[in-house]
DNA sequence: CACTTAACCGGACTGCGGTCCAGTTCTGTT
DNA sequence: AACAGAACTGGACCGCAGTCCGGTTAAGTG
């Protein structure tokens, strides 16, 4: 909780061959060398394939370090922790969800006004995270990390160009900042699934939210 | 994960001797056998004690089980799991919390208009989670049970009736999710400690949400 | 191509959260 | 007062996250 934090060389993210995380800024990748890289993937791969089959929730970093034949120790040093693991995997699909916002096609993608790219932020956000939400669950099982992570640190920025291009009033980052907090996993799956809401309902509530906190002074 | 749970008797907030839970509506307490109920209260004792000398976060459950001369099973049984020892902790601030707002003195209080109530409410909850803020890190660590507590229901429903008087258009409910993500202690504190934010910056931030999402349309 | 050294590897080890269940103690009933 | 059964108790036990360190291997240097 206010550990010295041992060492911990603070590379989580360093890509392996074809991972393209350009998108995700990466301070600054140490470089692996070539056997650890060749284990990164094999973990990744292990990990996801566990993952699929048993669910995540029932997957122990010392079966995926069995399972992609490695000691346990290559494991944590690799990805720090469990929750390490869990990003480095999310990492893949976020990209995809980056890419679409980021490059894609409007109403998402650059080519539209910010005003709908806004609109259009909220649902594509909620429904990626609701095909993937055990691994976002997993995953933010650290939340102080999430707070800190390029995934999310990206979400904001665009949030706050948006909003910026928008000419919003306000505080630009703290509206960012509650805007994100609408999406939060948790948060929407705990309305759907325990409040029993609609998509459509979480859909609306949010148009509204960046109606009024998008539409300039 | 998704398992079955086992017994667990969802008893975890049975109030003990002088300790009230009217506020925090507990569904129904099944009366605790006499010593049960002794054991309960000298577990939070020492639960206290031994965080406020050593932090939170170095406290195992069997040191508390051990320190106040009972097995660890018995904290099971009681808690269910680490984050209910902690919510049960932390249940005793929040209900100054809760008198504060629920029957204190303006701003807070009834005996001020909603309006200032709304106001006055986020930065009572935010210096209020800064003083217990490691508390509620550790028993917010279990993210899914936290929508359900007692106390952030009340919380909910409290905002929802302001906004309800405030005749605040839109979603109330999903309205009143959005503000108290923004009052979340994990985010306030990512803001104050990681992004140097001040506490008059947050709390800007909050006059300016509410104005926005409470005012009549 | 030999050599040095920094980085990596694996698996034994520790401590903790959580479960289980045989034995004990309380509480309501007659 | 005696009894039956429900509820509680404690500590042995399990599996997993995370640490440690002696041995190994890859990458720069001449």
């Amino acid at each position: 909780m206010t550990e010295p934090l041992p060492l911990l060389p603070a590379q989580a993210e360093p890509p392996s061959g074809q991972v393209d995380l350009t998108l995700t800024q990466t301070e600054e990748q140490p470089r692996l060398r070539a056997d650890a890289a060749r284990n990164r993937t094999r973990l990744l791969e292990v990990a996801a394939e566990l993952a699929a089959e048993r669910g995540i929730g029932n997957v122990s970093m010392e079966a995926v370090a069995t399972a992609a034949k490695v000691g346990k120790g290559t494991v944590f040093r690799r990805f720090g922790d469990r929750a390490g693991l869990m990003l480095a995997l999310l990492d893949h699909h976020e990209q995809q969800l980056q890419a679409a916002f980021l490059m894609g096609p409007p109403p998402l993608g650059p080519d539209a006004p910010a005003a709908e790219r806004l609109r259009a932020f909220g649902p594509a956000v909620l429904r990626h995270e609701r095909a993937h939400r055990d691994l976002y669950v997993a995953a933010h099982a650290d939340l102080a990390r999430h707070y800190l992570s390029p995934a999310n640190h990206l979400r904001l920025g665009h949030l706050a160009l948006l909003l910026r291009q928008l000419k919003a009033p306000g505080d630009i980052e703290l509206i960012a900042h509650t805007l994100l907090g609408y999406l939060s996993t948790l948060l929407a799956d705990h309305l759907l699934t325990e409040r029993g809401m609609s998509m459509e309902r979480l859909e609306a509530g949010w148009y509204d939210l960046v109606e009024r906190l998008g539409a300039a002074a």
